[in-house]
This record gives structure tokens, C-alpha cells and sequence, in this order.
DNA sequence: GTATCTGCAAACCATTTGCATAGAT
DNA sequence: ATCTATGCAAATGGTTTGCAGATAC
């Protein structure tokens, strides 16, 4: 936790008890890849006073400075945490989402579809509901 | 183009003349995997007075009864009308999408991941701006 | 001391919906 | 004739932003 926070530091954010509650919570919850509305409910259980507008322009920041990241479901951004290359499989039609570890596949994808960049997601998006 | 417009009729709905263009600007388009609006345009084009909510509406019903399905790119919903399993390369930066054609990836991704629906989509999401 | 951060409230924007009229069957 | 579809206009909902006061540094 506070190592997370030195990270939000040397970033040149200043830390605030909110910025401090809103890393703990996505340390909590990060991995279940939790709507902001999820994650803002967290937070609050510890600081009751947070705003929703101070969570959503943290989530920015933390975002720019490579921290998180965050993807769609259903019309809801979700947070990603994991910020290494990986896959999600994600079920549309049950909101879920489950991370999948594969180092492998990740080579093969990467080397068959000539991804060059460090910084991407597999979403696996199935559609059960037809 | 009439072979689409008699999958809607078989699929109990009524052929309007605005379900026509509809069908007919996915034809032309939805390849490029356009937005709503962008969507919106093409079919105006042919037919200025259909409204933004008779898209709407019929896109729901065309995904109802799987003709074509959606996915979010920063914040904006993207037609997609290739309803077999396939990879898109979406390149989140850029906002673009690219479509990639590969049974032997598909395939091992479905057995190592153990996928069993045959209604799935592999959008790889690409982060070059960090 | 000063630049950044917070919280409130209002704005935004891409849908999404209610409903009266029009039209396909 | 009936039931579905259209278009208008208003509502929704998840962010996104402006700004005055508060706070980290």
C-alpha cells in the first residue's frame, strides 16, 4: 500500500487522504475490475466525504501515469489493475469479467499478429443471450 | 442487399423503407466498424428524414436477432457486422479498429481457454500513448 | 505562499424511452 | 384492422467540467 502511494508521489501527484483511500480500495477491489460506482462505494466505507468528482479525476491520474487502466462493459468503465499485457474474458451477457494469466498465448498473439507495443489488453468479449 | 432485408423479414420484422437503408449502409460500411453517428450519416444520405432514434431502435432489433453487435470505443458504440468469431485490432490511441481474419489463433484460443460459445469476439485493445 | 486538489453543482453527450401518428402486413 | 414502426421531444445515466474554497508541499 504505502509503496503504491510512493508511486502516486513520485509521480508528482500530491498525496491526499483521498488519493491514499482511493489506492487502498483499488488495491482491495482492483482485481475484480469494479465500475467506478463500485469502486467509489468502497472508498467512501473509509472516507464517507469523497466526492464522486474527486474519485473520477484521481482515476485520470493514476490512469496517465500508468497505474491503472480501464475498458467498457455494458455501457460501464471498468478498472483494470493488472497493467501487464493479459486476457479478459469477458461475459456480456452476465456483466463479468475473469482475468486469464497465459504467457503463451500472449507470445503467440504477439508474434502472429505482430503486436509491437508493450501496453495492450485481450478482451475476449462472449456473447451467451441469443 | 435483398438477401438482408429478407433475414429481417423472416426474422418476423417489417421491411420499412428505413429498415432498407439501414441494412443497406451496414452493407457498405460496416466493415469499417463506424459509430452510431457515423452510421447515421451514410443512411441520411439516402433517406434525409429518418430520425437518430429509428436507428437506434432498429440496430437493437438487427442484434436481437443477430445480424450485427456492438462494442464500446472510448465511449462511443462501434457496429460490428462480421457476427463470426474473429480478432480485432483496435488501436485505442488512434480510436481505429482493424479486422484480422485468423482460424488457427481462433482456434487455439478456444482450446486453451476453453471456450465454448460459438458467439465470441477477440478485441485486442492497443495503448500507445503513454 | 502557491500550485494543486476537493467537493458541489451544473453541463455534457451518447444513448434510451414515451407516446401520438403513420404505415406494413 | 391490427399490430408494429417512426419521429419528435424529453429523460436518462454515466461521466465530465467550472470554479471557489481548502490543503499538500
Amino acid at each position: 500500500m504505502d509503496s503504491l502511494v510512493e508511486v502516486v508521489r513520485k509521480a508528482g501527484l500530491r498525496v491526499t487522504p483521498q488519493r491514499i483511500e482511493i489506492v487502498r480500495a483499488i488495491m482491495d477491489i482492483g482485481h475484480e475490475h469494479p465500475s467506478l460506482n463500485e469502486l467509489y462505494n468502497v472508498v467512501r466505507n473509509r472516507l464517507p466525504t469523497i466526492s464522486f468528482s474527486t474519485l473520477y479525476t484521481t482515476l485520470k491520474k493514476l490512469e496517465e501515469i500508468g497505474l491503472i487502466r480501464t475498458f467498457d462493459l455494458n455501457g460501464e468503465t471498468r478498472i483494470e489493475v493488472n497493467n501487464k499485457p493479459h486476457i479478459n474474458i469477458i461475459n456480456v451477457g452476465e456483466n463479468s469479467v475473469k482475468d486469464i494469466i497465459d504467457e503463451e498465448i500472449l507470445e503467440i498473439l504477439k508474434k502472429k499478429l505482430g503486436i509491437r507495443s508493450d501496453k495492450f489488453l485481450v478482451n475476449i468479449l462472449i456473447y451467451n443471450n441469443h
